[in-house]
Order: structure tokens, then sequence, then C-alpha cells
DNA sequence: TCTGGGGTCCTAGGACCC
DNA sequence: TCTGGGGTCCTAGGACCC
């Protein structure tokens, strides 16, 4: 059976999304701040043309925001998680067979075709626009890896409609002749710079490398890699099992922090929201851990990252619980006299609420009570907003909290910020 | 002065067992 | 206590992704 792999995803996704509610701001240069408005995490066309890298500190950029060169957005999650789900409902209508792969790219499968499937991916890139107002491209090719080369190529060509197909052979090798192996798929840093010595520096060179030889310098991953790239499957869709194995939440503080208690309250805060995500994918964490560290590049001030991990009395989703084994492994390693930067906590040994819990120490009627209280609770911060109700212990001070000084109206996810229409 | 956050997969190496 | 190979299980950390 003919299969072709597609893999569509939103051009400059963030910038596209803040863009949609503002078409005054059509052609400017565009970026969006990590959380703390720390560094650019995305970029719209023009700030790249400007040659303005990913990962840019803020301060780099701030004279050109000053004069209006830049306009700046901290990151908006609220809505960019809806135009997600707008754009994944709109692209799953073109297939059955579909995964999401992040927050702005999904994998579709066509089987047997007998269309001509550059024409349908043209097709999609104009319906998505019209429907969900975001622009997308597509690749399609006989494996995941080399879609991902024919998506990156469908990018750069602008007469390409949005749209490139690499199906047949010869279509593939010329394409691969003048792809940088840097930019395949699961080349990273540690990659390219081995690559880079032996002289590889396209993807057909390392096609051409032989398969024995991969395998043993590049392990099993360089080893998929290079059989994707002959055209050979070796990764799957991968339909349910959308439950994490792992949650975590951290964040670096608003400002340098000195005292217990500011870091005792983020920390909670994120013990918390750890156990509501926990709660939403109906699981429990059987380990909690809990890591702080300094400012790295603050070299003027003494260094101390620590981490460490603590077993649950028993498997649970209980925020109380949660946040107090939390708590209980930040007094073990909290250092008096460092200036802390971030702190956070990793749920870990997740499983199946429903499976099996162990009666231990607790009888079933305190996990019930327990489940009801929780319930209870994230049914009001549904309905009421994030927080409505929490433990006393992440209390109301907001030493920790981030800075998000250009943040746009939650457009799509708040009554307030709804945009009014006048006819 | 100012540099993100949340994930997965794989491997090496230690502990332990027979 | 040392001798030795081979297996499993676990964890820390590297590499990579978006």
């Amino acid at each position: 059976m003919k299969k072709l792999w597609g893999l569509a995803d939103g051009n400059n996704f963030y910038a596209s999304a803040e863009r949609l509610f503002r078409p005054d701001l059509a052609s400017k240069p565009l970026a969006i701040l990590s959380n703390n408005d720390g560094c650019v995490i995305a970029r719209s066309n023009e700030i790249k043309d400007l040659g303005v890298k990913m990962g840019t500190p803020e301060f780099e950029i701030r004279e050109q925001i000053r004069n209006g060169v830049i306009v700046p957005f901290s990151s908006n999650y609220e809505t960019y998680g809806e135009m997600h789900n707008r754009m994944m409902n709109t692209l799953s209508r073109f297939t059955p067979d579909w995964e999401i792969y992040s927050v702005d790219e999904c994998w579709l499968l066509f089987k047997d075709f007998d269309y001509d499937m550059h024409a349908y991916g043209k097709y999609l890139v104009n319906e998505t626009w019209r429907l969900v107002g975001i622009p997308v491209s597509i690749g399609m090719a006989p494996t995941k890896t080399l879609a991902k080369v024919a998506n990156k190529l469908a990018k750069k060509d602008k007469t390409s409609g949005g749209s490139r197909v690499l199906l047949y052979d010869h279509e593939i090798t010329i394409a691969l002749a003048e792809f940088p192996v840097n930019d395949l798929w699961g080349v990273g840093y540690a990659k390219a710079k081995r690559l880079a010595l032996m002289g590889v520096k396209t993807a057909l060179d390392f096609r051409q490398l032989p398969g024995e030889w991969v395998k043993k310098h590049f392990t099993i991953t360089g080893f998929r890699m290079w059989r994707e790239l002959h055209g050979h499957p070796c990764y799957e869709l991968e339909h349910e099992s959308f439950n994490k194995e792992n949650i975590a939440t951290g964040r670096t503080f608003g400002k340098l922090l000195t005292r217990y208690n500011e870091v005792e309250e983020a920390l909670a805060n994120h013990a918390a929201s750890c156990a509501a995500k926990l709660r939403r994918q109906k699981s429990v964490a059987g380990f909690v851990n809990v890591q702080v560290e300094t400012h790295r590049f603050r070299e003027d001030l003494p260094q101390y990252v620590n981490n460490i991990s603590a077993k649950l009395l028993q498997p649970t989703s209980d925020t109380g619980s949660i946040v107090n084994h939390a708590i209980q492994g930040l007094k073990k390693i909290w250092r008096e006299g460092y200036h802390y930067n971030r702190c956070g906590v990793l749920l870990m040994d997740l499983r199946d609420a429903n499976a099996g819990q162990q009666i231990a120490i607790f009888s079933d009627h305190d996990v019930q009570k327990s489940q009801a209280v929780m319930e209870r609770m994230d049914d009001l911060n549904r309905r009421f907003g994030k927080n409505t109700v929490k433990m006393a212990i992440q209390g109301y001070g907001k030493e920790w909290h981030l800075k998000a000084n250009h943040l746009s109206p939650r457009y799509l996810t708040r009554v307030a910020d709804f945009i009014n229409l006048k006819i």
C-alpha cells in the first residue's frame, strides 16, 4: 500500500497567532518573549530578516523595541493554546490518520492516495488559512524524516504555495544533495560538531555513509535517521497514550530570591500546578523531585544547584500531599546565603489513577475524601479561574512572580478580553 | 542589570544476583 | 576475601526536540 507522510505546521506560529488579532502589525517585525520576558522564543519573518536569532536576550533588542522598530509580546499561552486546538481540528479533517506532534505541528498519514498530492497540499494550506487564520506549510514524503525535509523546503521556496512533495527517488536525491545535514530532524549540537569534523556536509553525504558504520558511531538513533533518509520508515503514527510519563513545573523567579519563605511559596505553587496537571490526565505520581538553582550567568555570585527525590507514602494526585512532600524536599536541600534564580517540581513514576490504588497506610475513606475535595477544587478553579481555591502555603506574596510587560489580551479565553465588533 | 520551559529517548555504569 | 562471566534493574546524565 502506498503511504505518504505529511508534516503540517504553522509558520511562525506564536507570531502569527498574535498577528491574527492585530492586523495593523501585518508587516512589522514581531518578537515573542519567553516567560519572564527573558529572551526571544518566536519571530515573524520580518524580524528574522533583521538578523534577530532565536534565544536572543531581550536586552539586546531593547533599543529597537523602544524606538518602535520591533514589537514585543510576552508569551500568551492561553491564546496560543486555543489557536492550537483550532488548527489541529482543521488539519485533522484531511485524513483519518493524524497525530499532534507539538504545539504547532501535526503529522498526517495519507494511504492509497490516487490524486495529485501537491495540489492537495496547497488545498490544505488554503483551507487552514481560510478557516483558522494561521498560515501553514506542509511537506510530504515516504518517511517522517523526509517529510520534515519537504516541509522545510516548502517554507523556503516562495513559489511552492506552502506545499512540497518528495515522492520519487530522483527528486529525494536532488533535494538531499542541497539540504544541510545540520538541518535534519535528529541532528543537534553534538552530532553537528562530529559530522563537520568528518566533512559530512549535506543530508545526501550522510545517507551515502555505510549503514553499519553509522550504527556504530551514531548509535541506534543515528541509524534510524539514516534508514528514514533511504525511505524505510522507522517511526510510525503514535495514536493514543497521550498521558505524560513525567510532569514538571518550574520557573525562573522575577528577581533573585534569598529568603526561604519566598522560595517555599513559589515551590508550593509549582507543586500545586503539577498536581492539577496530574489529575487532568487522571494519573497519580509515585515520586516527587524538587530542584533549586542559583543564577548560572552571574559569575560574581556563589553557585548552588541541587535536586532531591522523595517517594510518596502512596501514589497520589492530592495537592496537599504533593505540596507537603515537595516542601520536605526543599527543606533538605535548602542552603542559606545563596541568591536563588529558579525552583521546580517534577512528578515521576506516574500511573493510572484507577489501576489498583494501594491501601497501605491510608484507609479508603481518606482516599475518597481527598478525591472529593480535589474534584471540588478543580471544578471551582475551572469555573472561576486558576487559583480561586488554593493551599494557604501558596500565599499571596508576589516576590517570585514573572515579568510579563507586553502581554496581549486573552482574546479567545477571557470574556473581558473578547473583541467587540461594531456592525 | 538583563539569557525559557517542558518533554522523550537512549546509554553508560553501578548494584545486585547467580 | 578473592576469583569471573553474564544477566537484570535502576538511575543519572547526555542529546535532542519544539
